[in-house]
DNA sequence: CTCGGTCAAGGATAC
DNA sequence: GTATCCTTGACCGAG
């Protein structure tokens, strides 16, 4: 099964979402503020119900949500989106529409949440953002958030001890939904499945960073306990091509043939394929085609 | 209307 | 320490 991520090209008026700063909202008063950003919440929720929708009829059962879907979730502290009920309507709308049609959702926090991080307050924002993203996914009803190891500062084993002791301090409800993925510049595939081994977490294998950062392992050898760590969940990997050249880490707009030939013939029916690519959807309706 | 500078946030690197 | 790059896409606002 093929997905995509956020970003839904095929629905001119619904597959993007808003957003705004702190430097435009300073320029306003309190409740104007507040109604900015409500409203932009609003619209982003609905447009993920609608990319929902998109998906079932396009036959695609694999979505990730934005994390931006609630603007500056993270820094409006005194702004409790999650009792708001135009809000939670739009998630309970989200949440009917994946599990009536079937579509397996998920969420990746970006390069901001480092976990692992050696600065306190980097650690402390990185838990603002899962508990974030946790209190969404508990009203849409996510179950899986990507995460990447983090920070390598002290070397990649002190590293990831750092962030096996701070996962271990996340509430309960935050750990069940983690999944690890490996990442192009630092934590290869065998490190990153070291770790979910021991945390009892899935690990998302990307295939473009294995081709771009790995130490020589050889991923067929790995398959098995990739899947594993998934346990009776659906495996999935990430696919996606180079820009420029094979191992450039930017992502192209497409998926070349070539490597989506590759990642079936690794995947086979045991994985689901998340594309990671510019032109999103149309990148996917390409390759079904 | 178009286009470009700007934006909460981290990390790594070079100087 | 500080500057700069990596890198996303949506937005404001100048023209």
């Amino acid at each position: 099964m093929l997905g995509f991520a956020c970003i839904c090209k095929s629905l001119n008026d619904n597959g993007c979402f808003k957003t705004t700063t702190i430097k435009y909202l300073s320029k306003l008063d309190k409740s104007s503020q507040i109604k900015k950003l409500r409203s932009i919440a609003v619209d982003n929720l609905y447009n993920t119900s609608k990319i929902l929708e998109w998906c079932a009829e396009n036959g695609i059962f694999l979505y990730r949500m934005s994390s931006d879907l609630i603007p500056l979730a993270t820094y409006y502290e005194d702004w409790h989106w999650w009792e708001d009920a135009d809000i939670l309507k739009q998630c309970d709308n989200i949440k009917t529409a994946s599990q009536n049609k079937g579509i397996r959702i998920s969420m990746h926090p970006d390069q901001f949440c480092v976990l692992n991080s050696e600065k306190s307050n980097v650690v402390e924002n990185s838990i603002k953002i899962l508990q974030y993203h946790n209190r969404l996914s508990c009203l849409t009803g996510n179950k899986l958030l990507v995460l990447h190891v983090g920070s390598s500062a002290g070397g990649k084993k002190t590293a990831m001890e750092r962030f096996s002791a701070n996962f271990k301090m996340l509430d309960t409800d935050i750990k069940t939904k983690l999944a690890l993925e490996n990442d192009d510049k630092v934590f290869t595939a065998l490190d990153v499945l070291g770790l979910c081994e021991t945390l009892g977490i899935p690990m998302v294998l990307d295939l473009h960073h294995y081709r771009c950062r790995n130490e020589g392992e050889d991923l067929s050898a790995l398959r098995a306990r990739i899947i594993k760590t998934w346990q009776k969940k659906k495996p999935k990997l990430h696919l996606s091509s180079g820009r420029a050249y094979d191992t450039d880490r930017s992502h192209a707009d497409y998926i070349t043939p070539e490597d989506y030939k590759m990642a079936t013939d690794f995947a086979g029916n045991d994985f689901d394929i998340m594309l990671e690519c510019k032109e999103k959807d149309l990148a996917l309706l390409r390759l079904v085609k």
